[in-house]
RNA sequence: CGCGGGAUGGAGCAGUCUGGUAGCUCGUUGGGCUCAUAACCCAAAGGUCGUUGGUUCAAAUCCAGCUCCCGCAA
């Protein structure tokens, strides 16, 4: 069988176990990379490159850095010279142009971690989390011009924990995801595969996080907190202010109980955690990370304060 | 050279400015109380104060270098 020849669009991480199982497999041939460029990042502002950047230098593949992929002749003249059947995108980070989406012999397209048409856009999967979803996806779809609005080829349904976070969310999707990709690509391209158009009905967006969102609110409900520590878990985290500091909640726990005292006060410190009053319910705070600190247990963190005082 | 916080028994912290006996809240172990306990009382063990050098009669503390961890910003 003929190679299927490819070229992986994709940045940061989650995208990296769709570009080595493409890279491994025997029926898949990797072009090139398109990636964003390298950018300073990190404490002292190093210079970093992206994920999928790296596995690329490591084995060899081409890599393209266009600030913007549509105004760069050059990459696209480039990219044309290499006659790929496919275009895969992957959390790549950059709108492309109807004339890049026409370079490929087949396709473009696009995995995107949602079961869409929910979801569609920048943060699908904290979104879900955030949103108190039980189930979430991935599918892939024909790449068009809109926001993640092409036909979708086929889908992997998730299930979303109680306790899940997004981080393990994320560890799921890419687990998953190459899998999916080969099956669209192989089913495209024997005409196994027909689109089918995104219902209507259930369109909402997954809008970049904002800052202000990542502060805990105590007079929402412990479960909405709840959601919001593990929907954003590390990335950036949820926090709170303390005594000037911050404070960002790694692990909590919902508990029933209506007890007396105002909102976002501490009503009890246990060996199992701190209970903050919320607008609903108690949130067990269970492991926190104070500002310049390690990641601690609440009750650790709650030692020190009673002792420094 | 982007800005900043930190390293002290097993955990979380105070003590550093103003050098002079290793402290607090927990945990652990043993004992006591109790029908019983994660509660209470008593006792014990456990620390080269991140590392190297300097100043000093004397350094966790002052000075200089180094290592490691973390937050912001991007």
């Amino acid at each position: 069988m003929e190679k299927i020849s490819i070229v992986f669009f994709g940045t940061p991480d989650i995208g990296l176990k769709s570009l080595e199982h493409f890279y491994k497999s025997d029926k898949f041939d990797v072009l090139a990379v398109v990636t964003q460029p390298d950018k300073p990042s990190g404490r002292g502002q190093k210079l970093t490159l992206s994920p999928i950047k790296q596995f690329a230098l490591e084995h060899n593949i081409a890599v393209f850095q266009p600030k913007s992929i549509r105004k760069e002749p050059e990459i696209i003249n480039a990219l044309k010279e290499l006659k790929p059947d496919f275009f895969v995108t992957f959390a790549f980070g950059q709108i492309l142009s109807q004339e890049v989406l026409d370079i490929p012999k087949y396709e473009t397209i696009n995995l995107h971690v949602s079961l869409l048409p929910k979801y569609r856009g920048a943060n699908p999967i904290q979104r879900a989390i955030i949103n108190g979803e039980t189930k979430t996806g991935i599918c892939t779809m024909i790449t068009e011009l809109g926001l993640d609005c092409g036909n979708i080829c086929l889908t992997y349904p998730i299930e979303i924990t109680k306790n899940m976070n997004c981080i393990e969310l994320f560890e799921i999707c890419a687990e998953k995801s190459p899998a999916l990709l080969e099956q669209t690509l192989i089913g495209l391209k024997d005409g196994d595969i027909t689109p089918v158009c995104q219902c209507k009905d259930g369109v909402c967006f997954a809008d970049k996080l904002k800052k202000e969102e990542c502060k805990i609110d105590w007079s929402k409900s412990a479960a909405e907190i709840h959601n919001l520590v593990r929907g954003i878990y590390k990335c950036p985290g949820a926090y709170f202010d303390f005594q000037g500091k911050i404070i960002k909640v790694m692990e909590t726990e919902p508990l029933n109980e209506q007890p007396e005292g105002s909102v976002g006060e501490f009503v009890r410190v246990s060996k199992n955690g701190i209970d903050v009053k919320t607008g609903n319910g108690i949130l067990r705070l269970i492991k926190v990370k104070p500002e310049g600190k390690g990641e601690m247990f609440a009750r650790d963190w709650a030692n020190g304060i009673k002792g420094g005082k």
